[in-house]
DNA sequence: ATGAAAGCGCTAACAC
DNA sequence: GTGTTAGCGCTTTCAT
């Protein structure tokens, strides 16, 4: 038994004594032959079990991949968990797939710094998602010579964007929040940086971080607090590397035992929120008389919970970056698309009570 | 302003006066150079802005995309929704990540027949999810001279499979409601082949389903009910050709429109189920009092419902998958991984009630 | 440690 | 309608 070697367009041609050209026309341009030969050439290529042109030699010579690499921040499995990644996901799958473009997933471990699935994808544009500014990984894609559209974070200049106001999101549920009078409030975020920090976030790492979703929404309630009066360095802001309800929960334990006094706690997530919302029931406060607390995205659970928070259109977000990267009409000029955001007010956002409630009783 | 054409690794080494291996050995072999030479590469590499090795034009040299291709039954959308198909993607996931290889999702519309993404996909592989046995997108696969593994469905000469026992697993559902007493059931399952049906499936049909899946959880209830002394041919079984919670409740309201008498109502999808349990209470049907209703797959929407139900470890199916076509090692002999599934007896499930109780109350 | 030569398998001008 | 020519950009023996 011998190994013969695979068929290919060559050996059929040779084998069929026609050229190259009339095997790959065959296959790509079927006006170009008369039927018969086509059938000719189609039939003895089962015969010799040539499965058809290669599809890296071809995209090696038509410059195409007819596929989109996707970034994302985390390891792929987490995308799988979160569900605002997950619809931002099928959005950019539903853009892929009427673009009959293949959905070429990075496998990307941000713990370690290995940006060499960057550099080995065969693919005709980068959709990155959510990664802080000084991502390897982002500056191997820009390196590339292929178009890149970033969602939400980080702008890059030149680079098409998609995302949403998040200052002017979070501005509106603050905005609610010191209507109905809070000003004690405490901060659940997300990670500001590349390096693990579960605890509080002092001004000057808010300043600094290096997601800057995160860091637009902590300057926006920064502001917007600040002209209520309240003063920022007082606010308590507790970060979490790892984005889970348990870390919601541990990081609201962690604020409460240290600000007893806070009336609202705003998260940067729905996810987060879901957490505290636990950690609050834990401690046998009533959400929202004896607590309030808010969310950020809008998703399934957060609405089944009633949590109040803000809805971002994350399906919306990845057919866009996808219709982005894959429009190629009108590339040239940096092109940035701005979802709209929608306050959802639920029913774990209510007035504070007053002092006197506080000791003794509603 | 003119455009440069874009540096290659010719160009650099043209630049820098050496040979292209040099260059070459500069990217993958820094063993191969001087550090000095090597950093004078790079540099000027970064003057010139070479972005490295194409990664095309390496892969058809090194014969190796580093990608897996994942085709799916459904639109790439679909698989983000459905949380069974969810699952078992984050174990490919996993597994390719752990392997550093991408993950290619190739688009399929399941309504068209159009192959050309399967032939299009530069990747080394395929995990084929769960198609009919006459999918054409499967007979492209196979077509490439490219290992593959077929998970669940259908079972292929000669090509590594993962799956479960479907068989044994449904019988075990099966045998638990003949035991409680019912005897008069009904059935609901998913696609059985290609062209939509969505009604009551015939015997014939049955016999001549294209997803063996289905296929053989509808011949495993057909023999233990028979064994039970239950006709067959009498037992209605409708077909839906979209999977969805609203499909489960239409088919649930089709079946029991016709046939009132049936006391259990087993689905071959918790999806499914959850909708028939949805139509049941719109009905104002009592689960398990009235009807018992079972479902498949040990979905968390399942689990929370109480449904009784199969278990299979879904994402361990998908790790599977991508590591056996990932394992180059005792590659050869075909391969077949059977997952084991658990019974979940749940809350939906009970003795039918007598034909007293049924006119009287229970 | 570095270079020369030989393709990987294919498609796109352009000629006939 | 079919063939000729010329690469796409890279890696890899094998010499030196």
């Amino acid at each position: 038994m011998h190994v013969r070697r695979p068929a290919t367009l060559a050996s059929l041609a040779a084998e069929l004594g026609v050229s190259r050209t009339t095997v790959s026309n065959a296959y790509n341009r079927p006006d170009q032959l008369s039927p018969e030969l086509r059938r000719r050439v189609l039939e003895t290529a089962r015969r010799l079990g040539y499965p058809g042109p290669d599809p890296v030699a071809r995209s090696l010579r038509t410059r195409k991949a007819g596929a989109v690499g996707l970034l994302l921040t985390e390891n792929l499995s987490y995308a799988f968990r979160d569900p605002a990644a997950l619809a931002f996901l099928e959005g950019v799958a539903l853009a892929c797939e009427g673009a009959g473009q293949g959905l070429h997933l990075v496998p990307v471990n941000p713990e370690r710094e290995d940006i060499t699935a960057v550099h080995r994808a065969g693919v005709d544009g980068f959709i990155v998602y959510s990664v802080p500014d000084d991502d390897p990984h982002l500056a191997a894609v820009l390196s590339r010579p292929v178009p890149t559209v970033v969602c939400d974070q980080p702008r890059v200049e030149g680079v098409d964007r998609v995302g949403i106001d998040d200052r002017a999101a979070i501005a509106q549920l603050a905005q609610r929040l010191i209507t109905l009078g809070h000003r004690k409030v405490g901060v659940l975020c997300m990670r500001l940086a590349r390096d693990r920090n579960d605890g509080f976030a002092a001004i000057d790492r808010q300043r600094t971080a290096h997601f800057h979703v995160q860091k637009a929404r902590l300057a926006a309630l920064n502001e917007a607090f600040s002209a209520a009066g309240v003063d920022w360095a007082g606010v308590p802001v507790v970060e979490r590397f790892d984005h889970s309800q348990a870390s919601g929960a541990s990081a609201a334990a962690q604020l409460l035992d240290k600000h007893r006094d806070v009336t609202a706690l705003i998260c940067t997530s729905d996810i987060l929120a879901l957490g505290a919302l636990a950690e609050a029931k834990r401690r046998a406060l009533r959400v929202p008389q004896d607590l309030s607390i808010t969310g950020f995205d809008g998703i399934a659970d957060a609405e089944r919970a009633g949590l109040t928070t803000v809805r971002q259109p994350m399906l919306d977000k990845g057919r866009a970056a996808g219709t982005l990267l894959l429009d190629t009409v009108d590339r040239g000029r940096p092109r940035e698309i701005t979802l709209p955001t929608e306050l959802i007010v639920g029913s774990t956002s209510a007035q504070p009570r007053t002092a006197e409630e506080r000791w003794f009783g509603p």
